[in-house]
DNA sequence: AGCGTCTCCTGCTTGC
DNA sequence: TGCAAGCAGGAGACGC
């Protein structure tokens, strides 16, 4: 499911709901994510608060008032939804963690294809500072510009399109706004990453691209393909700006563009584009 | 080293 | 209608 908008308005919910407030109790249903739960999470949280909740590509942090700090990911299906602990709800399939809040607030984190992980770190441990060191430059900070870019592709031969999705090149792009991204800047994925970083044009509006889509879909509450919700269950608007992804054979959005989306398979992942829009470079 | 493929898991869609 | 295959928003482990 989620690229960085959807992690994003998650994050703020979780923000919402949980700063200055205290866990009193945790509630583990099934240990097995993509890493074990940690076998100490639910003594390590209990009657602490909440300092800061914090969102690095599409990792979220959750600093608490004892030195320690949760990093959650929400692999492909991840989601937290959030009700108060006198409401009625019928039990959620694929609950895996209950968080109790102070303010009364019951956190559940669901996970369908349980891809999603959730850590513990001390701030001091260096298992932390290496974790952080892994992580590329956020997608929409200011780190993220043409020579940061150009440097990261610019000996690389895979496809640009794949390069995207290394989030150890950038942070924060998944495979729908990786298309999406390409289209706005009329690059074709199946340019070669060396190749686009020459073209120094090609590079700042790639970048720009980048982030406008990635803002623009924040705005108005990250992508619905299947699952994504923010934290009161309400979906997102942006897949009905989807200029390229799961269109398909469809007319492309171009106006003055006679061609339709083409779909094809790069490094095992469907890519949508237009041929007309991004012609591939030459060589 | 760098790149492509496989794999973890569940559920939905497609095609026979 | 039933069943199997294929695909899905991620990313780490492997193998060539």
């Amino acid at each position: 499911m989620p690229e960085l908008p959807e992690v994003e308005i998650i994050k703020n919910n979780l923000s919402d709901n949980l700063l200055e407030n205290t866990f009193l109790s945790v509630e583990i249903y099934s240990e097995k994510l993509r890493y074990k739960i940690p076998y100490n999470l639910a003594e390590s949280i209990k009657n602490v608060k909440v300092l800061k909740v914090d969102r690095i590509a599409k990792y979220i942090f959750v600093y608490l008032n004892n030195n320690k700090i949760l990093i959650i990911h929400l692999g492909m299906t991840g989601n937290f939804l959030v009700n108060h602990i006198n409401d009625e709800i019928t039990p959620i399939k694929h609950t895996h963690i209950k968080f109790i809040m102070s303010n009364s607030k019951v956190i559940r984190y669901i996970d369908i294809r349980r891809f999603g992980f959730i850590k513990i770190y001390d701030l001091k441990e260096k298992e932390f500072d290496i974790f952080k060191n892994k992580l590329g430059v956020d997608a929409i900070s200011n780190n993220f510009n043409s020579k940061n870019l150009i440097n990261h592709i610019k000996n690389k031969k895979i496809n640009i399109k794949s390069a995207l999705l290394d989030q150890k090149i950038v942070g924060g792009i998944g495979n729908i706004y990786a298309s999406e991204a390409l289209f706005k800047a009329g690059i074709s994925p199946l340019d070669c990453s060396k190749d686009v970083a020459k073209n120094i044009k090609k590079i700042n509006n790639l970048i720009k691209a980048i982030k406008f889509i990635l803002r623009d879909a924040i705005k108005v509450g990250g992508s619905t393909i299947k699952n994504h919700k923010n934290m009161n269950g309400e979906s997102g608007y942006f897949q009905y700006k989807f200029n390229v992804y799961n269109r398909e054979d469809l007319k492309c959005n171009n106006i003055k563009c006679e061609s339709s989306i083409k779909k094809i398979r790069q490094s095992g992942r469907s890519t949508f584009y237009c041929e007309n829009c991004q012609e591939k470079e030459n060589g």
